[in-house]
DNA sequence: AAGTGGTCTAGACCACTTG
DNA sequence: AAGTGGTCTAGACCACTTG
């Protein structure tokens, strides 16, 4: 029985279409899973599989104890890559707070600061020697509350020691300001930008199922000179946009 | 049973530690799942649900009657979004063959052309009024004859009409190209980046299981007076790899 | 207290792959 | 023919939410 056609794929079919057509509106409980059991005429599993790959799908939230209802599609938040420019800095706003001005939403983040000597990956992407110390700030950020983004940023130690960039609040303009002031302006940022899924600990950290689709951006910001920052961003797929200007 | 450890989680978290720590390397197949059942002293479900995880997140393929086998990664497509550049039309070469040249792989694509009234979105996009005609150039694209790459694109047809756009290869350096013989320069393009899940058609055209991550671009083209062009790319999430200069 | 989702057991059967 | 993954049954128990 491993042709597509299979029973909790009937189910879960079944369901996806009332969803889309509107006969259970975002927001509104789908019947519990004990009618479903009694309505298809199936085992308890069977219900389960279809509603679990709805949650997959991003279509359902699941409560337990209280039931499975239709996800209402969050505002979706706006990122726009020409952000990063001097008079954002200016105006005393780092890259996160740039976006929330942007949209019209609260920002807040919890910012965690440790030394490390530098992976194999970090060394090589800021043109380092593996092991050298590298600091470590790695942020979760807040939009309205909601966890929507995780930022692992790493930098040489020699451009950080004695700077508010080691400091969990880094001051107005964040630490692109910070690396200004140190005379490391960063003038170019290269973004790589990928599609995937959550890992278990990103899922857990970011409140999303695992196998929910996020975006994966690696940022590296140079100055006219030397490699300054490598930042890691896990961002929820569905939440976030991004906007680039070519 | 409902807080975060479950016996599930434990046997997937097991697994996922084998697998990144190099214990069972890209192609080799995990233990049986009656092995794992034997190892674990749990019910088959329990394990199946494990390795139902470990597929969603994309770390292993399964293949009834064979095994689960952890995933090859397969070689990243790398796309430099300065690429839409006047240099790279010059030389001849669309958007898509100026990636395949700046990577090593052999392009291809199939093209379908028709001519629609304009959706809502797309007229919303072209700053159209809602059914004006567009021509749309609905592509799929290969990568060494392995599909990668949906492009669904819409002009208003009063710039297509009698050029070569509206034929399936519109000659050297692409659409773009043509635009620019016509007195329509693209001078800026915008794209707007998701990350979301495979529908089923999407899959399907792309070889993909349904609920794979994509990234999905709305590129929106402009002149120095109007809007040209809009178009809807869905890409492959694990094989591109988007590289934007910002 | 009753209902709900989430997980688990201990089997069973089927389609498929491998030797 | 034997082994494999995928699905299914018919229950059970637990943590949690709701009235």
């Amino acid at each position: 029985m491993s042709d597509g056609r299979t029973t909790w794929r009937d189910i879960a079919a079944d369901l996806r279409g009332a969803i889309e057509r509107g006969e259970v509106r975002p927001g509104e409980q789908l019947p519990t899973q004990s009618q479903l059991i009694q309505r298809y005429g199936v085992a308890s599993q069977t219900v389960a599989n279809a509603l679990s790959a709805l949650r997959a799908e991003g279509l359902i939230r699941s409560r337990t104890g209280s039931g499975h209802f239709v996800r209402e599609r969050p505002p979706i938040l706006r990122s726009t890559r020409s952000r990063l420019s001097a008079a954002e800095r200016a105006a005393g706003r780092g890259t996160f707070l740039s976006d929330a001005h942007a949209g019209d939403w609260t920002p807040r983040s919890e910012t965690e600061i440790r030394v490390e000597p530098a992976s194999a990956r970090v060394a090589d992407a800021l043109g380092l020697d593996e092991g050298v110390e590298v600091l470590v700030r790695d942020r979760l950020m807040f939009a309205d509350d909601v966890p929507v983004q995780l930022a692992i940023s790493h930098l040489p130690r020699e451009l950080t020691v004695g700077t508010r960039i080691e400091e969990p609040d880094p001051g107005p303009g964040g630490i692109y300001a910070r690396l200004e002031d140190a005379g490391y302006a960063p003038l170019r940022f290269d973004e790589y930008v990928r599609a995937g899924t959550a890992s278990a600990p990103e899922a857990d950290r970011l409140g999303l199922p695992t196998g929910a689709p996020v975006l994966r951006i690696t940022r590296i910001a140079t100055t006219d000179e030397r490699l300054v920052e490598v930042n890691f961003l896990v961002l929820d797929g569905e939440r976030f946009e991004l906007h680039y200007i070519v």
